[in-house]
DNA sequence: GGCGAAAACCGAACACTGTTCGTTATTCAT
DNA sequence: ATGAATAACGAACAGTGTTCGGTTTTCGCC
């Protein structure tokens, strides 16, 4: 019953193995079936992100990131069922690489680490920020995608983020769900913001909120 | 030379000024001049308001809003260049509103004001979460829009916490600016947040955030 | 190893999009 | 009342995402 007092670790791995026995991840990954089909998938997902990041969200046509893949465009949207499938699909994948990758660190260091390197990928940071405004409209298919991924990450991050409260490593007068959910909607507008203005310092920008969730120096001093 | 000690009030009246003055506001609307022109231009803002509340903003098409308008498509991109821009233009009115409406309000005061009462218009806080993910775009008009808004918005917000800091209400370990962006930024995703699950309190989370900011109980106990 | 069902893929068409252009009708200062 | 600028339109245009019927390719199974 005594709680584990060490540095938390491998948070994610347990996600990981939810996602990918849901389907989310890259298992149930629309029609592909065949070996050609699925590396087919794939280019499709690279060349449509390649397309973004050259011409932009608005400048990228089906029809340009069916050529980029060599490709009809009836033939791509055969693996998607459409233009917004298959961005949501993008992000997914991103989301299972960004898993994979950082399983096994801290949280709020993967959390950092992912935010880090967005900065290089501003395409992607498009992308995202597109769809999650996108994602207010029911009827699209990035609402229900954001909605299912928040649910799924914010739960393990709130849990963290409790026990951080009783080991005395953050304020215990803020509601652990309010940490987290600030922390999403401040990455998530950090990078809208971002895109407009680059000079701003994400990763620096999200530290300094962690420090002021620090204690208060009562005990300390 | 002796700083006001007062509360601080009426702190936007000068940006109005400054905005009107500018031609950012009502002014310059674009080229319309004649009466019934002018008018014609606010109906067709109106209308298109309207449109994107009724039907989102995937399903609002220049036909619809020149319908509702009361005009042929041709005949309201007489008064705004393209569709973008009249996207950027209901914004702008909606700035230029709220400005007058809440200049003679406390600064934060307004802020929450404004925040509550965008939770009534749903339609409205749609266009604005895609046009700020669309301002990432240099070539997009809301671009020029988000930058000179935010640098208009963001100084006196900067002088204000800063002066606040002084007066010993707020901690004075954070730099204003991080304050100020960190506003910004929350805001904008809070209401992104918000669109895909309406559950979420706006206001409050903003005002969970200021108490934050509330100076550490070193002399108060 | 060839049969056949399912997947992969395409060409052509479709309805709709935002926008341009030439032209006509209306406004309103002089 | 005149005339130059504004207001407004119809028609056309290139481009969009998507559908559909059909052909080609893959590959498990007998």
């Amino acid at each position: 019953m005594l709680a584990d007092r060490r540095r938390p670790r491998k948070a994610f791995t347990n996600i990981v193995r939810f996602l990918t026995a849901r389907g989310y991840a890259e298992g149930m990954a629309g029609r592909a079936v065949y070996a050609k089909g699925i590396a087919k998938r794939e280019e499709i997902l690279g060349a449509a992100l390649a397309v973004v990041a050259a011409q932009g969200y608005r400048g990228a046509s089906v029809r340009d990131i069916a050529d980029a893949a060599g490709l009809s465009p009836a033939g791509l949207l055969h693996y998607f069922g459409s233009k917004e499938e298959l961005f949501v699909a993008i992000l997914q994948a991103r989301d299972e690489h960004d898993l994979r990758t950082y399983a096994d660190q801290d949280a709020t260091a993967a959390f950092l680490a992912v935010i880090r390197h967005n900065a290089s990928v501003p395409g992607l940071v498009q992308l995202y920020a597109q769809l999650a405004a996108a994602a207010g409209d029911p009827a699209h298919p990035a609402h229900a995608y954001f909605r299912e991924r928040t649910a799924l990450l914010e739960e393990p991050f709130r849990e963290l983020f409790a026990a951080a409260q009783e080991r005395g490593e953050i304020r215990d007068d803020v509601d652990p769900g309010w940490i987290v959910r600030t922390l999403r909607v401040l990455a998530d507008g950090l990078q809208s913001a971002w895109l407009v203005d680059p000079g701003i310092d994400m990763p620096a920008h999200i530290e300094q909120f962690l420090a002021l969730l620090r204690p208060l120096p009562a005990t300390a001093r």
